[in-house]
DNA sequence: GACTGTGAAGCCATTCACAGCT
DNA sequence: AGCTGTGAATGGCTTCACAGTC
């Protein structure tokens, strides 16, 4: 077992591979091909194949992966085999869509505090949480052993939030601002921009309508 | 000027470079180098300059490039130079905060509609829209001239209402749903998966810490 | 016969380095 | 002197193709 730089693109892929097989499983299925895994999740078979033999064997020649097996291997590679509590910053729409999205609370993540600067939301009920102040921001992290914030506030805040978090020892930050962060190295931060794709999609429009002069 | 095959990276960071240009002109900001909005965006002076050049010569040796045209050109490039409407269907609360998201509102995308089969959905107010019933989409696909089509819904449904996007006539969907959707090659489709960031940044995470060992 | 695991080949994107302008 | 535009070099991801295994 080589563990060599794994392609970030991989990783991306692995966790569409273990909700595909997390699915797979949901339907009662205990044997997969490397074809029907690609099939599934549209990818090539050698790419699935690829992309697992970073990290081990895991199939059997002429058969193919056990679903039940192959989805505890990946999520125990994502690091999903324990919970991470998230910290949210920012009680808006957005924040508060985050809070309550499903995809986050049942695989692995569990959103432990939510917060806000705004003294209209601050005291505001989410679910079973309530909008916090952001001065308990490191009391909370403290106590909830949050290691991983979320930043759900406007562009202007943005950076100010981020030195909070890297000041208070977040080790993680997914960031839905459109801006580029500053953080230190050590620091993963991962930007997710809900405008990007739609942009890619104007831009195929576009440039469709334009070969067909 | 060569409009050979654009990678879809350089687009995506092209995205990227116009709000940060729309950022620099609202700062008053006239001439800016690629070296400076590599510093902005994270990424290589180099990378910019190739990425300016799929489609044309936008700088001035010696000088770099003026703000305001490079905008200009940038937003033209990706589609940006006219009003897309859009339809959103799931009206729970990710397609909630989708309705009133800042950042579709004003760059160019204005969200025309809102469906869902819920009944206790339909009728209910978002911003100035109301939860439309799904049997309505064609008509109002139509009549507000409606191109791309956003999915909302859980899983479950969403095979379902990408196949009624594509029959209505939609060229370009945006899919928030984790799964593979099959759609024709004619329509644009493009995902969002909240999750998948995520489970990169926990990969990473456990990946640092067993390189500690 | 079927399917995995993997070196090699191919391909695509990024970086380099410098000629060309201002 | 400074910065763009770009061919060439590099690096890395993906696909190919087949040996290995069940």
């Amino acid at each position: 077992m080589k563990t060599l730089r794994v392609p970030e693109a991989t990783v991306t892929r692995l966790s569409i591979y273990s909700r595909f097989l997390e699915r797979l499983d949901r339907n009662g299925v205990t044997t997969v091909s490397s074809g029907e895994i690609a099939e599934g999740v549209g990818v090539s078979p050698a790419q699935v194949r690829k992309d697992l033999a970073y990290f081990g064997e895991f199939g059997t020649r002429g058969v193919g992966y056990n679903v039940k097996d192959l989805m505890k291997y990946t999520f125990r590679i994502l690091g999903l085999d324990q919970t991470w509590s998230l910290a949210i910053v920012g009680a808006g729409n957005l924040g508060f869509a985050l809070c309550t999205y499903r995809g986050f609370n049942i695989r692995s993540f569990y959103v432990a505090a939510v917060f806000d600067n705004d003294p209209t939301k601050i005291g505001k009920r989410i679910g079973n949480l309530v909008v916090q102040p952001l001065s308990k921001f490191p009391e909370v992290v403290k106590n909830e052993n949050i290691r991983i914030g979320i930043i759900a506030v406007p562009i202007s805040a943005a950076q100010e939030v981020a030195d909070l978090m890297v000041k208070t020892g977040l080790e993680a930050i997914l960031n839905f601002a459109p801006v580029a962060l500053n953080v230190p190295d050590h620091v993963e931060i991962r930007n997710v921009d809900l405008s990007v794709k739609l942009e890619i999609l104007t831009f195929n429009l576009g440039f469709k309508a334009a070969q067909n002069l």
